[in-house]
DNA sequence: TACGTCACGGTTGAC
DNA sequence: AGGTCAACCGTGACG
């Protein structure tokens, strides 16, 4: 909590929080940056970010829409959940000479796990050794009695949440589709994405009804990677703005720092380039509130664009990829800027 | 010079 | 309550 004051200053003199992730705003401002056509190395000097960040940043964009952060922390569901763990019994129940490969293959083969959720066959040893124990001897004489197994159904998977990209993330089913400037979120390569873990809905789902801003679907993405909130249908907090680890970027502001607004950032040549560590202090703690965070700098677009000045949140569509069809409407104008 | 990649030291959060 | 583990972070260096 008490966390030192500022971050740590980088080569570039900007100020970093040391495995932090940088706040959504600098994030948002890199790919606004790069689809105004600043080059990656520019964006780096002139928002003080190693190009290695800028560059992963951009890659993340370019490959998932997102311009969030991954899920820090928490652990990945286990694949051993109880119907596994039910139906592995079953299996050894039914054949007690089965081998663990063979129980492996018909849990997908029966729909009870899919390729994604598959436990391992060292797993399924382990369950076979642990949890049925001597299982296999009984089950001889026990399967007869057994009361009919529900037949294996497709997976609910527990981890429901955690389903991968090819099965959920275009337009999960029963997921609203995302009006065109919305749509984000082709494929979030970690298990732990937003998209897994949220199976995409409370993005749109927020979008949609509150705000047709980005900010509060970015927000709610987000607070949705913390594996915390798992339990995404519930979360009430949708702008995750209580949301503890929300707020250290909430706060992250570098605005003491001398992080130029969008209009000094575009008219970089003023900005020099190397910043001296000694300016860059404080932004109010990685850990000041939210509000604090808001109340920072607000980002005023260089133009009248329809960018709408933000400041922690991410209030700006421009984060979503498919923003850039609308590119070329702002373009000009910061061509004009540049 | 620009930029992709990766080791590193760090934080986080589920278990 | 506290430790472990595995995820993620951004930096900085290398090629």
């Amino acid at each position: 909590m008490e966390k030192p004051a500022f971050g740590e200053v980088n080569q570039l003199g900007g100020v970093f929080v040391n495995g932090r992730p940088l706040p959504n705003a600098i994030r948002l401002r890199i790919v606004e940056l790069a689809q105004l056509g600043i080059r990656p190395c520019d964006i780096s000097r002139q928002l003080r970010v190693s190009h290695g960040c800028v560059s992963k940043i951009l890659a993340r964009y370019n490959e998932t829409g997102s311009i969030l952060p991954g899920a820090i922390g928490g652990s990945k569901p286990r694949v051993t959940t109880p119907t596994v763990v039910k139906h592995i019994r079953t299996y050894k129940q039914r054949d007690p000479g089965i081998f663990a490969w063979e129980i492996r293959d018909r849990l997908l083969a029966d729909g009870v796990c899919d390729k994604f959720n598959l436990p391992s066959v060292s797993s399924i040893s382990r369950i076979l050794r642990n949890k049925i124990g001597n299982l296999s001897q009984q089950s001889q004489y026990e399967s007869g009695k057994q009361a009919p197994h529900p037949p294996p159904q497709p997976t609910i998977p527990y981890n429901h949440l955690y389903s991968y990209p090819t099965s959920k993330v275009p337009t999960p089913p029963g997921m609203p589709t995302l009006p065109g400037h919305m749509a984000m979120h082709r494929i979030w390569p970690s298990s732990h994405s937003v998209t897994d873990i949220l199976g995409i809905r409370s993005i749109t789902e927020q979008q949609i009804s509150d705000s047709p801003s980005f900010s509060s679907a970015k927000l709610e993405e987000w607070s949705a990677i913390n594996r915390t909130n798992f339990p995404p249908a519930s979360s009430p907090l949708v702008n995750g703005v209580d949301k503890p680890h929300l707020e250290p970027e909430a706060k992250y502001t570098q605005t003491l720092n001398g992080l130029p607004t969008v209009n000094s950032y575009v008219t970089a040549p003023s900005i020099p380039p190397y910043h001296p560590p000694t300016q860059v202090s404080p932004y109010m703690g990685y850990s000041a509130t939210t509000s604090a965070y808001v109340t920072g700098p607000t980002w005023q677009p260089a133009s009248g664009s329809a960018l709408s000045p933000h400041s922690c949140d991410i209030a700006t569509p421009l984060a979503f990829k498919s923003m850039t069809a609308n590119r070329d409407a702002i373009h000009p104008v910061t061509a004009s800027v540049l």
